[in-house]
DNA sequence: GCGACAG
DNA sequence: ATCTTGTCGC
């Protein structure tokens, strides 16, 4: 049940994001925080067997409490390349995302959304497969530009394409520690984005929903190699 | 042509 | 992402 196209080539991929992206919905705020569900997606490879595993951990929002856990094991059907990352990993995150009963409310991912050279990262390719609001919250800034946020939680600056556009924020989770950097996805804007990531970030710098993903998709893998 | 580059 | 020990600190 993969809605994801698999190029066959780096071509092919550019053109299907290019495709794609105008699918995008950019006009809804998105859901308000701190309310209904919140779902984390991660993957774990093991580039030696060509397996993926993914998980999809979801959170009451208000308390952050586990609601539920579903996996996925999979076939690592496309590399690494910056800029195509979402070929590597949607395929079997929406497996993950598949195997839940409960509506994944908000969906938050590592990696970007409209932070992507082609307007087209990861969270705005999952958002459109999948219908859902989806937000990407990234360890690192990219290709991208950006000041360094006050030192407080909360703090944040403007993350910048070459051509200027504000593609998302650097984000202070945690005081004097450096930022996460959110980007919008799908059906959510960038504000309502930082104030999702800011929540979930609260005992952590990473989300608490990417931080039990990241943990569930290595457990995974683990039990599915070795 | 070279370097850099989410995970 | 992944390869990887100990270590400083709350």
């Amino acid at each position: 049940m993969q809605m994801i196209r698999t190029p066959e080539d780096e071509t092919e991929a550019r053109a299907i994001q290019d495709e794609l992206r105008g699918l995008v919905v950019r006009d809804e705020p998105g859901p308000p925080p701190g309310t209904g569900l919140v779902t984390g997606v991660d993957v774990a490879y093991d580039d030696e067997r060509d397996v993926v595993a993914a998980a999809a951990v979801v959170l009451d929002a208000a308390t952050l409490a586990v609601v539920e856990e579903a996996t996925a094991v999979g076939t690592v059907a496309f590399p690494y390349v910056p800029g195509l990352l979402a070929f590597r990993e949607i395929p079997t995150v929406l497996a993950a995302l598949e195997a839940l009963s409960s509506d994944p409310g908000l969906v938050v991912c590592d990696g970007y959304g409209r932070a992507h050279p082609r307007r087209f990262g990861l969270a705005a390719h999952l958002g459109v497969l999948t219908g859902l609001p989806v937000i990407g919250v990234a360890k690192n800034p990219f290709t991208f530009s950006y000041e360094q946020p006050g030192g407080r939680r909360g703090d944040s600056s403007p993350l910048l394409a070459d051509d200027g556009e504000e593609v998302g924020r650097a984000l202070r989770t945690r005081e004097g520690v450096k930022p996460v950097f959110v980007s919008v996805g799908h059906r959510v804007d960038l504000a309502n984005a930082c104030a999702h990531t800011l929540r979930l970030a609260r005992d952590y710098r990473l989300p608490e929903s990417t931080r039990r993903a990241d943990a569930l998709c290595r457990r995974a893998l683990r039990e599915a190699t070795g």
